[in-house]
Parts: C-alpha cells; structure tokens; sequence
DNA sequence: AAACACCCCAACCGCCACAGT
DNA sequence: TACTGTGGCGGTTGGGGTGTT
C-alpha cells in the first residue's frame, strides 16, 4: 500500500521549470542549503511540489553537473557499471561524476540498451556504430526499421506505440543481450541495505536506502558476474569479499566470514547460478572492470571503491 | 510544405526504507 | 508496536524537437 502524495496537488505547478522557479530555488538552496523539500517550496515561494524541487535541483540545477556529450569513456564506464549493477542508476551515477542517476537512465534507456540489442543481433561494432551515429542519425534509422510498426497516426497512440516498441526492444534484449540482463535477480533472503554496498567492513554511508527485495546478484545480470575469483584486488571494499550486503562480491581465497551468513550464501547460491561454461569471458570481463577502475583510481585519490560509490 | 514517425529527456509517479513520535 | 513524515530510488510518461516520406 503506497502512502499518500507528498503534497496536495491542488494549485501546485507541474509541467517545465521556468527560468524564474529556477532562479527561486538555486536561491534559496544557496541560502539554506538542501533538506527539508517538503517546506522548501513554501518558504522559497514556489508553487511546487517538494518532490519537484528535489528533482530539479538533483538533476539540473545542482552545481557540478555536467550536461549532455557523455563521454566515451562515460559510455564504456557505464556499460560496465551496468552490467555490474544493473538498474542501479544512483550507484552507476555515483561512480560518473557531474551525472545524475536521471541522466544516465536515460542515457541508457535511449542510446545503450538500443546500441545492445542491435549488437545482440550481430549487427555492428559498436563503437563504430555509435561514432558513425552521434548524434542518432543513422543509429536513429537502424533501430526504427527494427521496430514493430504497427502505424498508429492517432497521437494518444503514441504512448501505446512506444510502450510497443519499448516491449519489443525490452523482448530483443531478453532475447539476444550479451552484456546484462534487465533485473536483478533476488538471490539470497536476508536483509539489505543499499547504502552498506562496496565496503562491508566499514558501515560508511546513511543517506541510501535498501529496499529488502532489493537483495541482489548483480552478477546475475552479468551472464553471471556475481563472484569473480579474483586473487589481487587493489580495492578494499572488494578485497574483502565485495558487497557482501548486496549480495555481490568477489570470492578472494576463503571469503571474508566476518558476516559468515553472507559468503556461506554466495558460495553456495550464487556459485550454482553462475554458468559454467563462460567462466573465462566472466573473468575477463571482472578483470577489464578492474583495469578501468585502476585507471581511474590513479588520476583520482579515492580511499575505496565504496567511498566513491556514496560520493 | 505538410504529415508522419520517431527520439530525447525533463518531469512525474508509485513505492519503499528509515527515522521520529 | 503502530503510525506518520520524509527522502530517495527506479520506472514511466508526454511535450517538443528532428528526420523521413
């Protein structure tokens, strides 16, 4: 049973942010700092739903965000991550600095699990598909021949349309994806907690939130990713067994047994779900993950790959 | 030029976990 | 313990823009 609304809808506006509401709430924000949406509107005199403002301020008018023209190495890194994480835009977004969870959702949602599923049919490399396509052009054709074209010219079908589309592409991906798969996969019972990922030994975080069904295997979503055996990981939060609170980790000789239930419940579980024949391509792609995470670890002092995450 | 088809992305929605009472 | 308020997340929508016919 979900709550009621944050708010009462009635008188509030909805629909694009003017320049002024904008002005209004970076103002304001500036002043008192975020916190507090659900007074926020009033005290700033907005007409807006706390929710609104969070959103806004979150994904557009907060400082430091970057806008548009991902990157390649963007692109890759969340590619990865992904497959890694799976829909878990606020983690991914955390590892991206200046993009928001939104953003990368939907850069996701229009450009890479399109570019995904078309190499899932075998069609093009990517790269080259993406470089030759930027922004969306010939990309653009390619995916539309491959939609189910039910012509709808009646605009309230367009929803319906694209909701038709969007199940095709969705049915393509269970179909042919290579690289993730769409939800993660509940594989163990116990609790928890998405803000205690990456970096089981020390509880860092309080602002994230887990919701108990949350309880995954990223690596099921990596043609079973889930437990890389992995002898030298230069991070802490994955040398010790990974995120043992999300269920995700990395088998490091006998495991980290300070949470003992965890490990006991990747080995057994999440080991019978990793596909046998494809242990090399795992590995490999456990191994370029951590390639591209050293990487970036040398240009950027980061304590753990967890502290990152919640950054 | 007009109509159509499709894409992009800001914004909204519903749900959940957690904290406070 | 039960209830309520809040913040946050992921999924979805739809207006506007762009390309194609």
């Amino acid at each position: 049973m979900g709550r009621a609304p944050c708010c009462s809808k009635v008188g509030l506006h909805r629909g694009p942010w003017t320049p002024r509401e904008d002005t209004l709430l970076t103002k304001y924000i500036q002043a008192h700092g975020e916190g507090h949406w659900r007074s926020l509107p009033k005290k700033a005199g907005l007409l807006r739903c706390g929710k609104s403002c969070r959103l806004r301020w979150m994904n557009y008018l907060r400082p430091n965000i970057k806008r548009g023209n991902i990157t390649p190495d963007e692109d890759d890194l969340i590619i990865r991550l992904h497959s890694l994480l799976g829909n878990r835009w606020s983690l991914i977004a955390g590892r991206l600095p200046g993009r928001t969870d939104n953003e990368i959702k939907n850069y996701w949602n229009t450009h890479l699990s399109k570019r995904l599923s078309i190499i899932g049919q075998g069609s093009t490399d990517p790269d080259t598909d993406k470089k030759s396509t930027e922004p969306g052009h010939e990309l653009k054709r390619k995916t539309s021949k491959i939609k189910n074209k039910n012509s709808n010219t009646n605009k309230n079908n367009k929803s319906n349309n694209r909701k038709m589309k969007n199940k095709g592409m969705a049915n393509i991906q269970s179909e042919k994806q290579k690289v993730h798969l769409p939800k993660p996969t509940r594989i163990a019972s116990f609790p928890i907690r998405r803000n205690e990922s990456f970096d089981c030994s020390t509880n860092s975080g309080s602002s994230g939130q887990e919701r108990s069904e949350d309880v995954q295997c990223f690596g099921s979503k990596v043609e079973g990713i889930p437990w890389c055996h992995l002898e030298d990981v230069p991070w802490n939060g994955f040398k010790d067994g990974g995120d043992q609170e999300n269920g995700v980790g990395f088998l490091i000789g006998g495991g980290d047994h300070r949470h003992g239930l965890v490990n006991n419940v990747s080995d057994f579980d999440l080991q019978s779900h990793l596909p046998t024949g494809d242990h090399n391509s795992l590995e490999k792609l456990c191994e370029e993950y951590f390639e591209l995470l050293k990487a970036e670890e040398s240009q950027v002092e980061l304590d753990s790959f967890a502290e990152s995450l919640l950054l």
